[in-house]
RNA sequence: GCUGUUGUAGCUCAGUGGUAGAGCACUUCCUUGGUAAGGAAGAGGUCGUGAGUUCAAUCCUCAUCAACAGCUCCA
């Protein structure tokens, strides 16, 4: 007999060599028919796969990451299998599950395969997955594996051979289908009920753009083909929150091939609806004890040169201008931080100066590759709502922790309630990839994580996902659709101030050498705007929208009365406009409704004579008829109450 | 940057080896209407750009630019 221990702490005695799904089993049948898998001693394993010893056991559904892993990844499978019926030959490098799904890179020799013929290869799929075939897994000698796949002539499994150690390899077999993998996998292909493939796009075997492209098709797979259904609508709705979609229909922004790729145009009413968000973040920081500071668009040379980026991004950057008679070379501003340690560096600094913490929105230029770009929220020029915080060693835990409260404000405010934190550190692989000591590497990855932890984040550590100055904590949103975005981010720095030769007198009348944390709660204002077109489709909070009110007379006779409206709601600091199209009511309607404008105002004869207005209510419709100072007091009381939840 | 797809009116999109069409938007006129599209007329495009093939190119070929999807990248 064996001991399992459950994630509740209980403990129940299993015949040796029983499997998960008999615990699952001996729990409820129900159970037992959703388990996909299985996490034994922290390890994922098929939930067939015999149990030997002690072990503790967490059985995975669909309701865990893991358990939806194992699915997608036992679809790219069954994938695989319905591609080698229907195209013979072909072959095969890895399908692994993804965020969303699966995919499968294969080579399919001079034949192509396009989104036409997806149905086909779905059919079969769901063909094959009725078999309810079980997914075998078997311990084989690497010597057999090699012999079984120069058999099947397949050169991308026999170079994934040769990464593998021997003793270690395992093959999975449904019906007619064998490949090399790891697993785990669900127990047989009847638990994929629904499948859909979403593209077909070319990638580079082992990613790396010198060798041979191969195919790779992606697809995603559920439980029920109800999920499917939710899944899709989920795509439609995305689709229409798309910020490219909404900025050209909202008039937020745009771009000119003219002003050249990834250099957005503002339009008035995003660049009104930015310079909000500004305001708000500004008003926020100067309560927080931050310094406005303000910078030039280029940089010396030596600048950078100094800062590490010159020599980390020199030749990926646009590329120096040149001053006609010194022949010095400027570079566009791609951060504004060595900027900052410059304005820190105009006086001697003392222990009591400390901290001191410059902000600005500084907009910066890179050069980003021309395939990344992508609507705002991949561009050439961005502003990024920065802020270096210059403080002594003591204190960084703490200002830390105030940048973090200074970030979760933002997030409440805008209606963010939902994110976690990123903690990126270095590859601890790849060291060469960063500058500055280890101990101050260590220094810093400390102070975030300690922090974060002080401050009770949801977090999830990355390595390798540091700045190469210094480690992270990106903040990663889920938007109201579920989708996930990286937003603000905070990064400690030991690095910089050591290049710059930054100092303070310390009480004890030595030098000593400050800590830098670099910080933005938006990112960039680009991102950021890009990030609340999609989260709320388009519906601002009404504090931010571009245009609150439209007033809409009934006729043309209505138009003074209807602008005498609009001025008095002007005269409140209510952003409010008149239609005075010659244009019936619901046609004047409609187009506010399309506008997203939250509220309108219906004025005709009777408003006139009463000197009243109709509310209506965007998506909402007809709220009755208020006097003009109630619907102040209604329009401002809901502006203050969003803005007090903030 | 790499691979693929696309580029026709302000927007969304049809279409053809003989220099182009729809709907919406726009302009004018009629209508002055009470809670999601009133009616009529009109104006608007050297079909992304450059070259080539052809008697003739928006359509075929090549190059180039841009957008989109994926890969690689992201201070």
């Amino acid at each position: 007999m064996i001991t399992i221990t459950l994630p509740d702490g209980s403990q129940r005695q299993y015949p040796k060599e029983s499997t998960s799904l008999d615990v699952a089993k001996s729990i409820s049948e129900g159970l037992a028919r959703n388990v996909l898998a299985a996490k034994v001693n922290g390890e994922v394993w098929d939930a067939m796969r015999p149990i030997t010893n002690d072990a503790k056991l967490t059985l995975l559904t669909w309701n865990d990451d893991a358990g939806k892993s194992t699915l997608w990844h036992s679809s790219a499978h069954l994938m695989a299998e319905a591609l080698e019926a229907l195209y013979p030959g072909v072959k095969f490098w890895v399908g692994p599950p993804v965020e969303n799904g699966f995919y499968y890179d294969i080579d399919l020799g001079d034949k192509t395969i396009s989104s036409d013929d997806f149905k086909k290869i779905e059919d079969k799929m769901i063909e094959l997955a009725r078999q309810n075939n079980p997914y075998i897994r078997k311990a084989i000698s690497k010597k057999d594996a090699i012999a079984y796949f120069k058999e099947k002539n397949d050169e991308y499994k026999l170079d994934l051979l040769q990464g593998l150690e021997d003793g270690n390899i395992t093959l999975y077999q449904q019906g007619n289908f064998t490949d090399l993998c790891r697993g785990p996998h669900v127990p047989n292909t009847g638990f994929i009920k629904a499948v859909k493939l979403m593209n077909v796009a070319g990638a580079y075997f082992k990613g790396d753009e010198k060798n041979k492209m191969l195919t790779r098709i992606y697809g995603i797979s559920f439980l029920k083909e109800k999920d499917l259904k939710e899944y899709l609508t989920l795509l439609e709705e995305a689709k229409k929150r798309d910020h490219r979609k909404l900025g050209k229909e909202l008039e937020l922004f745009t771009f000119s091939e003219k002003v050249g790729m990834g250099l957005p145009l503002w339009l008035p009413k995003g660049a009104a609806l930015r310079e909000r968000l500004v305001q708000f973040l500004q008003k926020a920081q100067v309560k927080a004890g931050y310094q406005p500071v303000i910078t030039p668009h280029i940089g010396h040379k030596q600048l950078y040169v100094t800062s590490g980026h010159y020599e980390k991004y020199g030749k990926d950057s646009f590329q120096p201008i040149n001053t006609p008679q010194e022949g010095e070379q400027f570079f566009l501003k791609p951060m504004n931080c060595p900027h900052h340690c410059e304005i820190y560096k105009t006086s001697p600094r003392s222990y009591k100066d400390l901290p001191l913490r410059f902000a600005e929105f500084g907009t910066v230029y890179r050069y980003e590759q021309h395939g990344e770009l992508h609507g705002l929220t991949r561009v050439r020029g961005f502003t990024q709502d920065d802020a270096h915080l210059f403080c002594r060693p003591d204190q960084l835990k703490e200002e830390f922790c105030k940048v973090i409260d200074l970030v979760l404000y933002v997030f409440r405010a805008l209606d963010f309630p939902d994110f976690t934190a990123q903690i990126s550190l270095r590859d601890p692989d790849n060291k060469s990839k960063y500058i500055g000591s280890d101990q101050n590497w260590e220094k810093a990855e400390q102070a975030i994580i300690e922090s974060a932890k002080e401050k009770g984040l949801k977090t999830t550590v990355e390595l390798g996902e540091a700045a190469f100055y210094g480690p992270k904590l990106d903040f990663m949103v889920k938007d109201a659709i579920g989708r996930k975005w990286q937003l603000g981010t905070i990064q400690v720095d030991y690095n910089l101030p050591e290049r710059f030769e930054l100092e303070y007198t310390g009480s004890d009348n030595m030098k000593h050498r400050p800590v830098m944390i670099h910080r933005a709660p938006f990112g960039s204002l680009e991102r950021f705007v890009a990030v609340l077109i999609e989260h709320c489709a388009g519906n601002f909070p009404l504090w931010l929208t571009p245009e609150q009110v439209y007033v809409l007379p009934i006729s043309e006779k209505y138009n003074d009365y209807a602008l005498k409206v609009s001025q008095l709601l002007k005269n409140s600091d209510i952003r409010a406009l008149v239609d005075e199209r010659n244009e019936k009511i619901g046609r004047k309607i409609r187009d506010t409704e399309v506008k997203k404008i939250p509220f309108m105002l219906i004025v005709g004869e009777k408003e006139e004579m009463e000197n009243k207005v109709s509310l209506r209510k965007h998506t909402e419709g007809d709220k009755g008829t208020y006097s003009i100072q109630e619907f102040i007091d209604i329009i401002n009381k809901e502006i203050e109450t969003k803005m007090v939840s903030a």
